[in-house]
DNA sequence: TTTTTGAGTGTACAAGTGTACGCTAAATAA
DNA sequence: TTATTTAGCGTACACTTGTACACTCAAAAA
């Protein structure tokens, strides 16, 4: 039991984490919790805090990071599902939705942090966004045979409609959400529809 | 001068108003602002404030309300450049793109309280952003002889993806604004495209 | 004229905040 | 064994917050 020590401080850590996690909800944002409160729903002083992270930026930066592993556990499932039964969108949109669902918390934060107001949560959220757009323009680009930089772009349009969709989902109810559902994998499908015909009729220049 | 008192009134409640508009940054969101911030701000005693707002809610709303007056001027010079010089799309882009430049404090306030903690923001804001969504699924409707569904969820992708853009923009310096600007119109273009071909096409049922 | 109204002020208070400082006690190192 | 390290705590302090209450004094009403 030579580790014990730094088994309890990191088991403390993680109720912090989970403690702050927790907190998060639709009418409460990250940037509206305060350190203290975070110590009493983790059950701890307010200056043990301190023994864990320098400040609370540094927590959310945590939370951010831990957030990220939940989506990219989700991208994995969804490559699954699709491998198991095709149709790339609809399986992908109804993924993200059942994401949100699931793990409401994580996706206020990102949602939030993505246009907050802070710069480094700004750039961790975009970064953990890369990864969905990168990989997805990846399938894009070995699927359809596009040039890489045609395929980034048609990809960042379908995150970041999927996403917007995200939004509408928050305020929805469950019957709602079927409906919402089904338009955004219209939209996806007209950007997948659109950017294959002006692959096709590729001229050398097009006008304004 | 038989109104000076109301006049006053008036004014007063501007100075707030503005006060709080001009406490908006890119650093700083509505939520985060004090009620004796803001009359800090607008040079009164806290006290005061509550003579012209019930409580910091509905000052936000008010602000919103404003925003969207920005909103719907913008509209109209989009509308009239179009006239002038054609390029539905590439003409919104720009000119939404202006706003930002020009008005950044409302587009933070829009931008954050869409997806912010309070649910009457939340409805307020996308309240405001309807109106750029039915006059735009209108055009779209007249202009290319869609059904109204089909317009209203084209009009839908092309605002979410324009403010999509908007929140990139915010941390852009002005050299990646032209790309950002560039990729975003690529975008719109997909689907405007992806949405013809999809109404030409119009079969019975389509698979999964 | 006198009376009433109400925008704006100053004082005050309870509640919450971040964090500095010094302590305890248990795990680890010597 | 003894010495050192350190996670966690309690107290304390300076600060900000929202807002209740009692006032002023000029404009409007009577």
């Amino acid at each position: 039991m030579s580790q014990s020590r730094a088994q309890q401080k990191e088991k403390t850590r993680r109720v912090i984490i989970d403690a702050a996690f927790h907190l998060l909800s639709q009418s409460r944002s990250y940037s509206s919790l305060s350190l203290r409160e975070v110590a009493r729903e983790a059950g701890i002083a307010p200056n043990s805090f301190y023994r864990h992270f320098e400040d609370m930026e540094e927590l959310g930066l945590t939370l951010v990071d831990e957030g990220g592993v939940v989506l990219r556990q989700l991208m994995r499932k969804a490559r699954q599902r699709i491998r198991d039964r095709g149709s790339v969108i609809r399986t992908s949109v109804e993924t993200f939705m059942e994401f949100i669902r699931n793990s409401p918390h994580v996706f206020y934060l990102l949602l939030r942090e993505r246009s907050g107001t802070s710069l480094a949560f700004r750039k961790a959220v975009s970064r953990e966004l890369q990864y969905f757009i990168v990989e997805l323009a990846d399938y894009i680009q070995h699927t359809q045979n596009y040039p890489a930089a045609d395929a980034k772009i048609q990809a960042d349009a379908m995150v970041a409609l999927v996403f917007n969709a995200g939004i509408e989902a928050l305020d929805c109810r469950p019957a709602e959400l079927k409906t919402l559902t089904a338009t955004t994998v219209t939209q996806l499908r007209y950007i997948a529809r659109g950017a294959d015909e002006f692959s096709k009729t590729r001229t050398g220049t097009v006008s304004t």
